[in-house]
DNA sequence: CGCTTAATTGACTCGTCTCAACAAAAGTGG
DNA sequence: CCACTTTTGTTGAGACGAGTCAATTAAGCG
């Protein structure tokens, strides 16, 4: 298996599934290879028509195009379909700090519900699609499924489970640490979705992954170095495979969620 | 007014509510002077008459008790009534790192919905009371009432944005930025409980602050004295006077939620 | 009123940032 | 398709903010 097959990108396509459908297309959830990561979990087959009812499926953004950006007013949260995602704030002086990557299955936006506003921007990070699951719909939809309330107050709840993970990662680690955690946590991701956890594509930039971790582009490009000369991973570019999973994991001490740290 | 009538713990209190009534009694949603900020937010009273079944209220904590603690299951989600409470998890090492600080109508355990498992301790900063709302229950009562199940989403994502803010504070901000940040913040939250926004009494320790920031005790010490110096605040061990609120928030850059940054 | 814990202050060290130069990809247009 | 520009990633040298260690003072608390 060549590590391009990982490529988070290809994630969808690589599965073998026809682009215009796994990507593009109109595929139901009820056939979407993420289903059972997605807001479907849980849900028979007369529910999830329900569900399909209230999302629509629009065409694949291009690396670097919006899906939203802060201000918009919340009409939709958006699950992602294939590709991947970032989130970002914009500080006064113009700079940007990233505030998470998304991946296929994820949902995004749901930072918006409590003030109708996104209080982030969201831009594809490679070529993309999402679905658009209507805000309204699908607070109607989860007075009447309990099954779909229950998935969505689980995804909420991870997510903030996942936020307090890194800020105790950002408050606690060192810049090696951080690091460490990203890579395994985004291993461990890749891994749920199908894919092996041990080698795979980056899809953000390494100022991307400074900004999401509080580090100077310098710092993260001498710590995949380090990492790489210790025999933890093998890096070129975006290209990763890790090596020692177990080793990376414990330098991320408690904070990858999900997992337990080793030994 | 002295500052000492701001202090957080006296803030039910003070209202001139009897303390049985107030702190650990069987006072009523409806009754309860936080109805506009926890749970109670849009419902009749039909409804209120509902959400009070599955609450059970007891007696208050003694500072240093335990809510609960990480790995507990998830029985409740926790309405803090009176006092504050920290939420914290505890490395391998035994060090614990703090991550979040809960003033009266903010609800605690959202993280554990989607693992049925608490992922933090939590213990009372100082004599406080909570209400104990029946997990099971609320998914329950949120099915049937519209303003419920709207109330609680908005709340989660509160914590999702408040959250990822502390992201970007602790990865992007110095020392100075992020303790202006938190007093800020710490400001805004205690006003919009009624009281002013000048001059409270912090309920946590340095080493709390510190660990919730990131910083070490000595750290966020000299930065205390520092803010003195400059004449942005009057601070005395752990009773606060904001004298120039709007410098603050400039300090705290983007990183105040709620409030636009001033300038 | 002593004892323990919390907070403050100082001196020194070290990790990470900044600035700067360079290399390698990736677009772009003829 | 190649030469160009632009973007992205890597590496080095020096500066500085915040951590650590240690000592002192001030509060809580029994």
């Amino acid at each position: 298996m060549t590590a391009d097959s990982f490529a988070v990108h290809s994630m969808t396509v690589s599965r073998g599934e026809r682009y215009g459908a796994a990507c593009g297309g109109n595929v139901a959830c009820q056939d979407c290879s993420l289903h059972q990561l997605c807001l479907p979990v849980g849900l028979d087959s007369e529910d999830l028509e329900r569900l399909d009812r209230i999302i629509r499926r629009r065409r694949p953004l291009r690396r670097g195009e919006y899906l939203f950006r802060a201000g918009d007013p919340l009409r939709a949260v958006y699950a992602v379909r294939s590709g991947s995602i970032k989130t970002y704030t914009c500080s006064s002086e113009g700079d940007e700090h990233v505030t998470g990557f998304h991946l296929p299955g994820e949902l995004i936006g749901l930072g918006a519900i409590a003030t109708g506003v996104y209080p982030r921007s969201a831009r594809a990070l490679e070529t993309s699609s999402v679905c658009e699951v209507a805000y309204e719909g699908l607070e109607d939809l989860s007075m009447k499924i309990r099954g779909l309330q229950r998935q969505l107050l689980r995804l909420m709840s991870r997510e903030i489970h996942h936020d307090e993970t890194m800020m105790v990662l950002l408050g606690g680690m060192a810049a090696e640490g951080r690091l460490a955690a990203l890579l395994s946590n985004i291993a461990a991701r890749v891994g749920e979705r199908g894919f092996s956890p041990h080698a795979f594509r980056l899809s953000m930039s390494r100022n991307d992954i400074g900004s999401y971790l509080g580090l100077a582009v310098e710092t993260v490009s001498r710590l995949f170095t380090r990492l790489q000369a210790e025999g933890l991973l093998n890096v070129q570019r975006k290209q990763v495979m890790i090596r020692d999973p177990d080793r990376l994991r414990r330098l991320a001490g408690v904070c990858v969620d999900g997992l337990p740290p080793p030994r």
